[in-house]
DNA sequence: TGACGTCTGTGCGATGCCGCACTTAGACTC
DNA sequence: GAGTCTAAGTGCGGCATCGCACAGACGTCA
């Protein structure tokens, strides 16, 4: 395997032990997950959990009436399926890969093994879930109480804190879906950020020029999320070692 | 203790096995919980995990302007705290009585060692955790995308499930609170639904006339959950025994 | 180079909810 | 029975977002 693609690019991967990390590593699967590409279907019986390096990907959940609104998003820090080791084996919600790349999985068995050692693993998990559980909340007040350009920033700050680079490769369109509102909707706010030399964007592609400026736009939101994140998994190394 | 108080009128803890359920007992303190009382406060330290028997209490996050959501509800199905046992020891959501009743709580250390046990309590509990998380994901999606008028039945039928009458002590003004949304907002919305002959209320007090007709009027979001709830925490005998 | 498809911008009326102010109506106290 | 308090109803202007329609603008590929 290249150097290009190392495991400990998840960070929930790079908390274990070397105990955990040496069993776990021949188990390990390197999988390529593309833009737009769903990885589990709403109510589908979970078959890997998936630790993502590169790529980005994000809960939805779809009404009856097709639309759809972003439950939470995840990306190197942490891990999809925590229904697999929470016991349901499946979720209500669709999970979509919004930004292409890279990622480990590992068979549902596994990890299950592994869990129920109920060692650091479990405790590295469990722990990773309440934080996926206030991004999950914080969501819902967001949706509630702030604007579609607010929660543009938020978007736009959670993925890029799981990205490499400052350009996202999105368009209007797709955020829209994320976020559970109109294209125009998207157009407008994005204008209006384009206009404020935040972003600069084109036909796809969103290249962030002042993150700063973006945080102090942002609602409160998205740094009670990240204050939560950093406070329960902060150095990784001291939850699991 | 009285026939009136049992701890078993908990589901979570009338599902445990006798062995489990018998270390439990002499740690189960009974607690008088009043409406308004706010459990654990946004950010706080958890002293304790709470079985509510009679009672019925809303986990709501409140931004900084002082507007507030409900994220979800909790009442005899349940538990409250689960980020003791999920390993973050509080949480950003405040925790507020919202039916009076009881509840049996018990020390954070007690729960944490039966849990650590890795045994049935465990398994229970993390099951009803991800119950929850499909609650709060649903409230996501719901505040996107429904109106007033569905957000309130399916707030009436979320209540109405973890009560053993009909009969709802909360004012306009509380509920506008839980939802978020103003207390005018509820008002027309309540209207509508005394109109159609579904509830009855006045100052303070809410009967549901016609619960079927309700569930015709709510939005999927209560079905959802409702369903989740049954598929993880089926017959509870089965999961722990 | 030209044609087509996709992404983005804009204008419009409709609507649902907001914030505020004020009224009406039960319930409780003295 | 009068006064007081709280719950609930109503009216009005404002605003954000919606749904729809259509117009540009950029990329891609023949």
């Amino acid at each position: 395997m290249s150097d290009l693609h190392n495991p400990r690019q998840n960070h929930l991967l790079d908390a274990l032990l070397n105990a955990e990390y040496d069993r776990l590593f021949p188990e390990l699967e390197l999988v390529h997950m593309p833009l737009g590409k769903v990885i589990y279907e709403s109510g589908e019986h979970l078959k890997h959990v998936y630790f993502p390096t590169t790529c980005i990907v994000s809960l939805l959940y779809v009404t009856e009436n097709g639309s759809s609104a972003e439950i939470a998003v995840v990306g190197n820090e942490g891990i999809l399926g925590v229904s697999i080791f929470m016991g349901g084996d499946t979720t209500p919600s669709r999970v979509v890969v919004q930004s292409d790349g890279y990622g480990y999985r590992i068979k549902a068995h596994i990890i299950k093994n592994e869990f129920n050692r109920a060692g650091p693993v479990l405790r590295l998990l469990l722990r990773y879930t309440q934080a996926l559980i206030t991004q999950m909340s914080q969501t819902a007040v967001c949706n509630r109480h702030h604007s579609v350009e607010q929660q543009l920033c938020r978007w736009l700050l959670l993925s890029l804190d799981r990205l490499s680079g400052n350009e996202l490769i999105m368009t209007q369109e797709l955020i829209a879906n994320m976020l559970g509102v109109r294209r125009e909707g998207v157009t407008e706010a994005a204008g209006k950020l384009q206009r404020a030399g935040l972003i600069d964007y084109s036909r796809g592609h969103i290249k962030i020029l002042d993150r700063p400026k973006l945080e102090r736009r942002v609602c409160e939101c998205y740094h009670v999320v990240k204050v939560e994140y950093d406070r329960l998994l902060p150095s990784f190394h001291a939850i699991a070692r």
